[in-house]
DNA sequence: TATTATACTGTATATATATTCAGTATTTAA
DNA sequence: TTAAATACTGAATATATATACAGTATAATA
């Protein structure tokens, strides 16, 4: 199963949703309502997109004739354990077992992607994106990011999570989610910079 | 809900198993294919039937606009199956399908509490408690909450996310997690306040 | 630089589909 | 014994719907 984009996201909700509320898949048209789109075409060619990326087949020549794949299955969800990770100040998040803070049982499809561990996040320098002290963000180990990913970046042994920006060949910046930090502009010819993966989720428990 | 006939049952059972070979509810033409019926009209008139007798809705106007009421739809909720409800600005977050956007197998020792369900939140108002919009709140159903907690409320119709706050024995403050909204001052023998709930935990999917 | 994927608007149309109308026949309730 | 419900065939039709075609625009990729 490919990744799939924001857009695409909602429309194969509001095919869930539609579902749950009337028992039947929508028209184009439903679809077009329920999201703002002006033409059907729209919503034709996002329903192409999923099909094509296995989210949901289509019945040719069919009015309705959407379902989504995996969706009406009530079959038990395998389960996997995955780590807890502390973030540490210094030192790589590494799974070996001297960092894993416990485990926990989770839904290998939990989450849009999958994902490795959970790390749990020191201080406050993503409190604007929602990611507070002891938050549980789902990482999936990964060096292909883009900018705007929110990233777990290790600067020599420093570990930190922050928003990936790059901004030339040679520079990137790690930028916070709290004006109180400050960002951290990276200069690759002369510092190391790993990014060791990408948060794909976040999980909470008060 | 009155007496069904044999060929009636029939034609029931044949909806069933299409939703459950397809996804999506079958035509008259359909109908008549599974059962050897010859007109279109077979159909219609035991599609007719099993609506007046309370079995299906058939909605007017609509392609395979058929959905089975009641009966063979039970919601069972699984262990580890969790409905996500919308939180929509108006009506009280109730269980009922129609407010399901969808469901989620989730282990239930998942956080530290038990809970009921996913609230998935609508607006900014709860920002700086790092709850952002779409996150689904994991909703333990109960109005025994105390000061501090983040409570699911509704005054009248209107549903939201905010920190408990009881003022004295008659007011309660629901309080907001962002400057840019206005707290809520309740006077309790003026308006109607329920406490649907508490959050126990949070869950994100970027 | 060209190309592909995404994300749309807008129009048009073949056909999939619901639904009505006209019949026939049998069974059940008043 | 008369109406009403059940159980069909067969044909006709208005419209609901999928789907193609013609554009525009942006971002990512090669």
């Amino acid at each position: 199963m490919k990744e799939i984009t924001t857009q695409q996201q909602r429309v194969l909700d509001c095919i869930q949703v539609y579902l749950n509320k009337t028992g039947f898949p929508p028209t184009r048209a439903d679809i077009c309502k329920e999201l703002g789109f002006k033409s059907p075409n729209s919503a034709e060619t996002h329903l192409r997109a999923l099909e094509k990326k296995g989210f949901i087949s289509i019945e040719s020549g069919t009015s309705r004739g959407i379902s989504i794949i995996g969706g009406s299955a009530p079959d038990r969800q395998a389960q996997d354990e995955y780590p807890i990770i502390g973030l540490v100040a210094a030192g790589s998040p590494t799974l070996a077992s001297e960092n894993i803070e416990s485990k926990i049982n989770c839904p290998n499809n939990f989450f849009n992607s999958n994902f490795d561990y959970f790390l749990k996040v020191k201080g406050l320098s993503m409190k604007d994106a929602g990611i507070m002290e002891d938050d549980l963000v789902a990482v999936k180990k990964t060096n292909e990011v883009k900018n705007g990913d929110i990233v777990i970046a290790r600067i020599d042994d420093e570990v930190t999570i922050k928003y990936f920006n790059r901004k030339s060949e040679k520079i990137v910046e790690l930028q916070c989610a709290n004006e109180d930090y400050k960002d951290i502009i990276i200069n690759l010819e002369n510092e190391d910079l790993t990014i060791e993966g990408k948060s794909i989720g976040l999980l909470r428990k008060n």
